[in-house]
DNA sequence: TTGTAGGCGTTATCAC
DNA sequence: GTGATAACGCCTACAA
């Protein structure tokens, strides 16, 4: 592997002046192009870890999830990664499986490794964060909104479920039940207090019985499905609060014959199914990505400044008339 | 952030034996003991950009990857995580659209950043990949073999056409179309071969049109699934090869009302239908990243050693008949 | 503008 | 078994 002094020799140059020429500072025209021939002709590219020792940071940053096989962080991610790279950042993909434990401890190696900066969509508690904030680390939360004073990109989470439900009630349901996440969750009680808000004011009952708090995955969406179908009243429609407890309450209608009207805040990108009677409401993570990204990389290149928090607005709502599934 | 010398000079020992301690050498118990006292204290945690320039390689492997959106992929990226993760391992997830230039450029930042290793799922070009043999990094090709001496975790692609194929004709199914990716992807030509195979030792035809080339993904599995459909003589059953354009032949054939068998090579995690006449020939995809990944850490442990390819049986055929939608 | 030289924090090589 | 010290490869004062 070709070092700097390879370069610099071959160059008839000083290693600084090879430096020089590889981080854009101005230098003798002649010399300059010595250099990038010796570059060219070595195959020099240099070696990043010395790079980040010395500069005191590399030019790696670390995107945190709860679960890298959800759609929506997958393409969360996409974005990110976008952006990243046009940036000359890399993305260490992290995943937390919404344990805190894990997450504190890729918090940890964040800081081990000298990184530029983290995206993270916070599991839970929130202490490791604040240790990040309090060393002056480039942050940003995404998703999952939180009280402390950080650069976030969110939802209106209340107002997404206010939206989906009220979408369901325009098209006639009157009893609707809605599919969240659990009570700890705090994207999965928004969203469901969104829902009761719509029911209200459109002065319908949102008894007990027709908000379930399942497990926000595939699992928790059939079985909590199924559940309401089982009993003695069932809802002529239901809201799943996100995209996996959609894809179960599908597959748990797709057996039987029911007339159940279906509404989704989120999308659907592997569905199978025709989906005439469900509403979406596409939450676009790639854009969250996108902005995510941009945040942090201004964040990285001038530290100071105030913290800000995005509110990113959903698509338009997908009526079930278009017919369309979303890719 | 507090250093080694840090902890070094209040432990009242030097750096060379704080070192020890961190990796586990054998050290005079009572100066262990006031070492671990003094990094509780310091909340020391060692400088990983330094101890890589030391060391000559990071604690970071890559993963570089088609396309992270595809479930297939994202649920190789788990199997591989968990056992990095065990083994002191951070992953560095990288998306090369399938581009041989944006996969070259990854594979660049791999011996820039010194990590440990990569695991490859190639694009196309493996002119990348030589290089890095040839200078002696850890590499572990999945999922889409090479010629290339370098250890591998790949599928029987011809088998697996084999198989998925003759579980439609069992059932009975005599005019049989086969949905493929592109001619320059070889697991797509392979899997297709297998399909021609099948086909052939059942004395069935297995004409040109029958066979489609279509873009690995839902778009491409849709519309030629529609193109089927529209021929004067459209099939009985078709195959789709993966899973991203067995969605789409899904979604073609959800629109109408079309008695046409289907088999997968794949799984669809995310299906929000019922499957009544599908077949399909899971990949596990999880346990291809684990046994990657352990064959990585062997080679980042001990260099040497002979090339192996591990091709990997898929689980059974999941029949239609069982009605069940696998996650 | 260029070159020289010191240091980033760690580990490995020596003597002891 | 322990301690002093020289690297690892790069960047950046500082001096010329």
């Amino acid at each position: 592997m070709a070092r700097i002094v390879d370069v610099a020799e071959l160059a008839g140059v000083s290693t600084a002046t090879v430096s020089r020429v590889l981080n854009g500072k101005t230098v003798r025209p002649d010399l300059d192009a010595a250099v990038r021939r010796a570059v060219d002709e070595l195959g020099y590219s240099p070696d990043r870890t010395a790079r980040s020792l010395r500069r005191r940071h590399s030019d790696v940053i670390a995107l945190v999830l709860p679960d890298i096989e959800n759609p929506f962080f997958t393409s969360l991610a996409r974005g990110v990664e976008d952006v990243a790279q046009e940036a000359g950042l890399s993305v260490v993909l992290c995943n937390t499986d919404d344990d805190p434990v894990k997450e504190q401890r890729y918090l940890q190696i964040v800081a081990a490794e000298n990184m530029a900066g983290v995206i993270l969509a916070p599991a839970g508690g929130t202490a490791a964060l604040a240790a990040l904030l309090e060393r002056g680390r480039a942050v940003v939360v995404v998703d999952r909104p939180v009280p402390e004073p950080v650069d976030q990109v969110v939802f209106d989470n209340v107002e997404l479920g206010r939206i989906a439900a009220g979408a369901l009630i325009d098209r006639g349901y009157r009893r609707i039940a809605c599919i969240t996440g659990p009570r700890t969750t705090p994207t999965a009680v928004d969203r469901a207090t969104g829902w009761a808000q719509a029911l209200a004011a459109a002065a319908l009952d949102a008894p007990d019985d027709l908000l379930v708090h399942a497990d926000f995955r595939v699992e928790g969406g059939r079985s909590a499905m199924e559940g309401l179908l089982g009993t003695e009243h069932p809802p002529d429609a239901v809201l799943a609060t996100n995209n996996l407890v959609g894809v179960g309450a599908l597959r748990a209608l797709a057996h039987g014959d029911h007339a159940v009207g279906v509404g989704i805040i989120g999308d659907l990108p592997f569905a199978t199914s025709n989906v005439e009677n469900v509403s979406f409401l596409p939450l676009r993570p790639r854009e969250m990505g996108l902005a995510a990204a941009r945040m942090l990389v201004e964040r990285v290149r001038d530290g100071a400044g105030p913290v800000r928090t995005l509110v990113q607005g959903s698509a338009d709502l997908v009526a079930p008339s278009s017919g369309v599934l979303r890719e």
